[in-house]
DNA sequence: TGCCAGGCCGGGT
DNA sequence: ACCCGGCATGGC
């Protein structure tokens, strides 16, 4: 699986270094992971700034706010009140089992925290994922909608591949690296917006034009 | 104006 | 083990 590396190479020159996560502390980028669940970033930035507004962006302080007034917070978001619960679940568990303290979390090893998060109801595999890399800084590669489109429209997976096989065509490809998960991950999502949305696809000027030859 | 966005759960086959 | 409806706002 050469191809995994021109692809990552195609895409980095073509956009530059994307600087993800965005989020300026491990626990803002938890919670973003949750709120941007099939939802457009740009409405989980507001639900963001509301919660730092109130200087509610803190694991003891989500712990202790209702469900009800989390929800009011997140609105923009979209599914606030299962997203309200979601978040609740998580922070739950994240001071209860690590004192809300991501230091704390980072020295998990990868396996226990992917299994331990995705027991968190409202956290499934790609959010998991997320937050292991992303908040955790655990080389765990993500996997989410753009990877299956951008993959399957230029013939490399099949359309029935599941989440955890292309997760796995990745790892087992590359080496470890947290930094090459990260910014792989953050370029795909870049050249999906850009190039491989759903209903607007400009496979024309997509810099993995003629990749899957 | 309808469709889409960085998913996940629960109930029904 | 799959399949599908539900969850919801804001932007184009």
């Amino acid at each position: 699986m050469k191809i995994l590396k021109e692809i990552y190479q195609r895409l980095f020159k073509h956009f530059g270094p994307q600087q993800w996560w965005p989020g300026e502390t491990p626990f803002e980028v938890m919670v973003g992971a949750i709120l941007t669940q099939n939802t457009n970033w740009s409405n989980v930035e507001k639900a963001i700034n509301n919660l730092k507004a109130e200087g509610l962006m803190d694991a003891h302080q989500l712990y202790n706010l209702d469900t009800e007034k989390l929800a009011a917070l997140i609105l923009p978001a979209g599914y606030y009140n299962i997203k309200a619960k979601r978040l609740k679940n998580l922070v739950k568990w994240f001071v209860e089992t690590y004192d809300g303290d991501a230091d704390k979390l980072s020295k998990s090893s990868l396996e226990s925290l992917r299994e331990e998060l995705l027991s968190v109801k409202g956290i499934g595999p790609e959010t998991a994922d997320s937050i292991a890399l992303y908040a955790a800084g655990k080389p765990s590669f993500v996997v989410d909608a753009y990877t299956y489109r951008i993959f399957s429209r230029h013939g490399l997976i099949p359309e029935e591949t599941t989440y955890d096989e292309i997760k796995s065509l990745f790892e087992d490809n590359l080496a470890p690296d947290v930094k090459l998960f990260n910014e792989y991950h953050a370029l795909i999502v870049r050249a999906g917006k850009e190039y491989c949305r759903k209903t607007k696809p400009l496979c024309d000027k997509c810099p993995l034009k003629g990749v899957e030859k």
